[in-house]
DNA sequence: GCGGCATTTGACCGTTTGGTCAAATTTATA
DNA sequence: TATAAATTTGACCAAACGGTCAAATGCCGC
């Protein structure tokens, strides 16, 4: 009576916890260092039973990536959430921040399928990724042709959000060196990702500065 | 009589030739994937040849990070060349821009170090590099008394840096997958550099845009 | 409570890997 | 040219690894 709909079936739940297990040591060891035998003691279960629900290594890495993938894709859509670019940008590079902050293992899986030239997630970059780009491109040249974004490539722009905030997961060690050994607390963090929205936001906004308008030229 | 001065040491060509190879090893492959008999065969050595020099695998991968290390000091140094935050910011961001493009190999196995929690730098993170941005950090403080540069906390724009240009090296790949397949050209990548530069400045510039000066509140 | 299916698990195996070694060969020294 | 030191290399080894397998156990509908 206690767990009528909480009885997940026995096979979810396993390979939950398996996926789980594996995210934390693929993350820490690499593809290649990551032992299904150190994944499955993690888990809390003999490696047979790992291989009984994930019949490869590269099987299991999959399933990881797939999660990644689902965060990332949720993250963009806040991208979507306003016509301002000011609003869009600030949303999507605040959820992008939040995402390397509480899922930096996620974080560092994607990070290194990215450099290791994506063999899991081509497809991906292919298909999903490169029709968000291009969409989300377009609304940047619109923002542009209406003097609301200085001129820029936005790809370019992209690129730097998403190195930006990824940094905040890749580098939290190298972050927490700089501060004494500990890592940033959320105020500093929240700092942080203020500050990266403000720094892209100014960055890309048109120039009202230095010289008042515009000339002709 | 034709190589008087060329006459390397065997020793010192050996190691360089070892060295280069597993650059390319590690890059492709992470620590552990990589393996002492691809790097000697990369290298044109026998593998024994290999351990003959570099007695653990660890210890060459030591001596590929030290290798980059030096890059990175070079491309840091870059940051003094001008006391004019425009013209630091300028070089600086340029002059690491050069290098993700120029040694994309040794700027993902930097990156790989970093994400790895720097089991073998920690020590560099500890000294030179918290002297470097604590140094650095005191100008941009100084910049942003002199109001020069609006306040903001130096660290964050340092790791907006080095995250940005860092992901022209480890996402090289992603990058040409939006691009149908086809690597930045020169072209774009100036563009890029262009771009990169000018946002990161007036990102961080003083606010003399939408309000012509600062009120006294 | 029985029959069938899903799950669990210890033992096992072939391969790969980092590293060793001793013998051969080359290079430097005098 | 004699001698020592540095370098080269094929053969070898123990450990670690991904994955298999068959027997045992648990679970569920009827």
């Amino acid at each position: 009576m206690d767990k009528p709909l909480v009885k997940i079936s026995i096979r979810a739940e396993n390979q939950r916890a398996i996926v789980e297990a594996a995210e934390a040591v693929f993350a820490e060891a690499g593809f290649k260092g990551a032992t299904t035998a150190a994944i499955a003691a993690k888990a809390g279960v003999p490696k047979a039973n790992l291989h009984y629900y994930f019949s490869t290594k590269e099987d299991l890495y999959r399933a990881v990536v797939e999660r990644v993938l689902t965060a990332w894709l949720a993250a963009a859509s806040s991208f979507d959430e306003s016509d301002d670019p000011r609003e869009a940008l600030a949303r999507y590079i605040g959820a992008k921040m939040d995402l390397a902050r509480s899922m930096p293992l996620s974080s560092r899986i994607w990070a290194t399928e990215i450099m290791r030239g994506a063999p899991v997630i081509q497809d991906f970059l292919d298909t999903t990724l490169a029709q968000w780009v291009e969409q989300r491109s377009r609304i940047v040249r619109r923002w542009i042709a209406d003097g609301r974004v200085r001129p820029i490539e936005p790809k370019y722009l992209f690129y730097m959000i998403w190195a930006t905030t990824q940094q905040y997961a890749n580098a939290a060690h190298e972050m927490a060196s700089l501060e004494n050994g500990r890592p940033l607390t959320d105020e500093q963090f929240e700092a942080a990702k203020k500050q990266v929205i403000e720094t892209i936001i100014a960055g890309v906004a048109p120039q009202t500065g230095r010289r008042a308008s515009p000339s002709q030229t």
